[in-house]
DNA sequence: GTGGTCTAGACCACA
DNA sequence: GTGGTCTAGACCACA
């Protein structure tokens, strides 16, 4: 994990969007439980108050669920991180493809300029 | 235009990219007049305030140049504007692609499922 | 003469300092015919009002008169001139040696410094 | 600091220079705090929007950065204070003689005028 | 009528 | 307590 944060977005929604984004990858997996407030606060240099706040949202959505004494973990609700990937997913294509057109290229175009895309940069 | 602004970034930000893009896509024209502070403000039902702040980032960036009692225009270097373009839709690709390929698809699927929702959404 | 005004001072201001320092430094003559306010005023891109307001800042200060049909002259006050002349240099002098002092450089070697950079860059 | 105010040019702008200068003359040192946003504004008796502004232009600059919540600092660019200070002294330098010049002295009288001066206002 | 600057004052995010 | 954003409203320079 890197934390560098933009300044013109609160940092627990950042924070919040970043982890969630992780469970839905599955770069965090069902179950794992995850670091502590304190842990993620001194890791991410932030306030302890920050990271609540970020949890706090991401109980709320469903994606973490807390063992009073044992920490915060990843949802077991395989369904809500299939559900939310496709979802995702199909935001990103409809962002990109519809933000290329308004760019000025023909929809018609975008599977070939993808495809020549990867080619040229695999290591990304 | 539609004024619809989101909670989680400052209000001349969301103006700003706004135009930005509209400059970038040639949907606003080299040369082009823009609408009065005023207008504007009135419009998106902001301050003027919230307007000016929004273009004189414009103006750093050398979008927009102003004309004393005139009023504000769309910048005449062509050059900055394509260059502009490019790389916004080469940031697009990129992001695309990567975000695709942390939410578990292979890149080498991406194109095709790219042209298929292409397909299924003509419309959109 | 270059006309570009910095969007940070009144024009009005930027032009009657322009035309006091020709005078001062004899750029003009006296009793010299000065253009008119249309000449001006065309030649500069800005409106006669403007003109006019630069011109009667410098007939308050003694430096042009006016004829009631012929137009506008150099004042014939070579001693307000000439005071002028020594005012402002003295001024230069004093602002050159305080801010090279205020960064950090030696009023002894100011001399030598000047020196220098007179050789270097004759043609300035 | 004293703050009187040039009614000829804005407030901000005179803010930001004055600063500016005391960065590039190490008045302020590296990574100093500089005073906050309603320190200065009721210091100089202006708007707290007014030093808000004159700050960001600073920013922009790479003369301060600012800590989310622990107010702002002097940037610890070394080379970019030198490379200013370097820059700006040749500017007073290359200003100084040609103004001279205008007002008609010779250039090879200034090192001496210079040297006069300096020995007759030692004090100053 | 155009943009530019400034004020007084409110409220927010983060520590 | 720190900076950031926004509003309502005034007044200015220039055309």
């Amino acid at each position: 994990m890197s934390w560098s944060f933009d300044n013109n977005k609160p940092i627990y929604l950042q924070i919040s969007e970043k982890i969630k984004f992780q469970i839905i990858s599955q770069e965090l997996e069902t179950n794992q439980q995850l670091p502590t407030v304190r842990e993620l606060a001194s890791e991410a240099g932030v306030n302890t108050h920050t990271i609540q706040r970020a949890f706090s949202s991401l109980e709320q959505d469903g994606f973490v669920f807390c063992k009073r004494t044992a920490g915060r973990f990843v949802t077991e609700n395989q369904e809500l991180i299939s559900k939310s990937r496709k979802q995702l997913a199909k935001k990103q294509l409809k962002d990109f493809i519809s933000s290329m057109a308004h760019l000025g290229y023909q929809k018609e175009e975008l599977p070939s300029i993808t495809s020549n895309y990867i080619k040229q940069n695999w290591n990304y």
